[in-house]
RNA sequence: GGACAGUUGGCCGAGUGGUCGAAGGCGCACGCCUGGAACGCGUGUAUAGGGCAACCUAUCUAGGGUUCGAACCCCUAACUGUCCGCCA
């Protein structure tokens, strides 16, 4: 959630910011109105609500000297009919505005360049240079079924299209590059947590999930249960309603998970192979810094999911993301994009965000310094999706009779 | 899933209708004591919102009810514990 502070003490350069990201004017004005109309609403009621209080401080003040408390009955009475319709008043426009903030993106780091979309993303860096073939590389999915790797018409058998089975070498090779990023992140300080995989409507909301985009969750059936799009949710919900000692922090973590979208509005794109599944596994890393930290560790994360692409030998790119293209929660965004020689293409492998204080808001996640409570800032950042990394993988180390070389450092975890 | 018990501040724990934002303890902070420390003694120590401030409002898991007035009485829900059932 935005600062509704800022928002009322600083509505022009607010303004500007969120329009940046494409928020339309009427929005934040109403945001604005509504702010108001709270803050209004809640004077009223509260100095009547000091008056009963008085009130009912005298009721028994009164009964205990032998006084008459007629009068003063008559008197409550009235202003309890009053008090309710306040209270009302109140709450309605407490409603209101939460419905509003919470559907209000976080405000873009003034370092984000202005865009519309991918197209206006901005290259930071390449690096390896990516393979030549002396043929034409194929594409993954001809790949995986020549290896016997990929079962794409199993998984639509057992749920529905978008789903896969991956059997023999192939699951042997997925269950590697967990454990291989897991142990990878973890020497660099991410501590391993492993978390449910389906989370209630308050964790959700909490990273910004919700309410927003509840098309694009799988939630359980009669249940306030959903399953997870990312371990983002669990990983930084941990320290919900939380007040943390400015000591422990950093808190770096790093938990592997499967990951599920229904993808809403993807529909065609991507459609064959593994790219865009409902299903996916993901290890993820997630950190909790103070105000001041939160710049080096987003650094540090970007640096790990890179290093961690370079150590399996994949040509990559950095890519810093334009307004237009920044998720709903996130300040600044960098995007690790994968070489796929079949495609002949950068794809994403790896997205490392910070909110700064926007989910730390909406969770309630604080620290305490020098007696003060303040919000702590939350970055996430996949280190690596697993499926797009043995695509990677795949198309990058394929040879002319469709065998896939296995990079070195994998094999002490496939022994 | 069934039965019973519970949920109070950073933690433990008292509190059955007004004087309770809450005794006492632990922890923590500061001071005294000490060569220095421990012990001991003293003082202070929840959160959020509003106000320059005095202060006001809200919060004893959550929501609702009774009452002039609720941590306290009633209802519902969530969670925790124990026993039973089921189960990897």
């Amino acid at each position: 959630m935005i600062d509704l502070k800022l928002l009322q003490n600083n509505f022009d350069a607010t303004a500007i910011a969120l329009q940046r990201k494409k928020v339309d004017s009427e929005l934040i004005t109403a945001l604005k109105t509504a702010n108001d109309l709270l803050k209004n609403a809640k004077l009223t009621y509260e100095s009547a609500q000091a008056a009963q209080n008085e009130r009912s401080r005298l009721f028994g003040q009164y009964k205990k000297e032998g006084k008459s408390t007629d009068e003063l009955k008559i008197e409550v009475d009235a202003a309890k009919v009053q008090l309710v319709e306040l209270l009302e008043t109140q709450r309605n426009a407490q409603e209101a505005l939460e419905s509003l903030a919470m559907r209000v993106p976080n405000l873009p780091d003034e370092s984000v360049p202005d865009g519309e979309d991918e197209n206006d993303n901005i290259e930071i860096k390449k690096v390896l240079t990516p393979p030549t073939f002396s043929f034409t590389p194929k594409e993954h999915w001809e790949l995986a079924e020549a290896n016997g790797w990929i079962d794409f018409e199993r998984g639509v058998k057992l749920a529905k299209s978008r789903f896969s089975v991956v059997s023999g070498m192939g699951a042997r090779l997925e269950r590697a590059l967990i454990n291989f990023m897991l142990d990878f992140n973890r020497e660099r300080g991410f501590n391993e947590v492993s978390v449910p995989m389906l989370v209630n409507r308050r964790a959700l909301e909490g990273t910004g999930q919700l309410p927003k985009f509840e098309d694009d969750l799988f939630k359980v059936d009669g249940e306030e249960l959903f399953l997870i799009p990312t371990a983002e949710v669990p990983l930084t919900n941990l320290y919900q309603d939380e007040i943390l000692n400015a000591q422990d922090l950093p808190i770096k973590m790093t938990g592997y998970t499967s990951c599920f979208r229904k993808e809403a509005g993807s529909g065609g794109r991507d459609v064959r192979g593994m790219i865009r599944q409902h299903q996916f596994h993901k290890v993820e890393l997630v950190s909790i810094t103070r105000a001041d930290q939160s710049d080096a560790i987003f650094d540090e994360m970007v640096a790990c999911a890179s290093d961690l692409l370079t150590a399996l030998g994949l040509p990559h790119r950095l890519v810093t993301l334009c307004t237009g293209d920044l998720g709903f929660g996130a300040a600044k965004t960098i995007d690790l994009e994968v070489w796929l020689p079949g495609q002949n293409s950068y794809r994403e492998i790896s997205s490392v965000s910070s909110t700064r204080d926007f989910q730390a808001r909406r969770a309630k996640i604080r620290y305490k310094e020098e007696g003060k409570n303040k919000f702590v800032h939350t970055l996430n950042g996949s280190s690596l999706a697993v499926g797009r990394t043995m695509v990677a993988l795949m198309e990058n180390f394929q040879n002319e009779d469709g065998t896939i070389t296995i990079p070195d450092v994998l094999q002490k975890y496939l022994s």
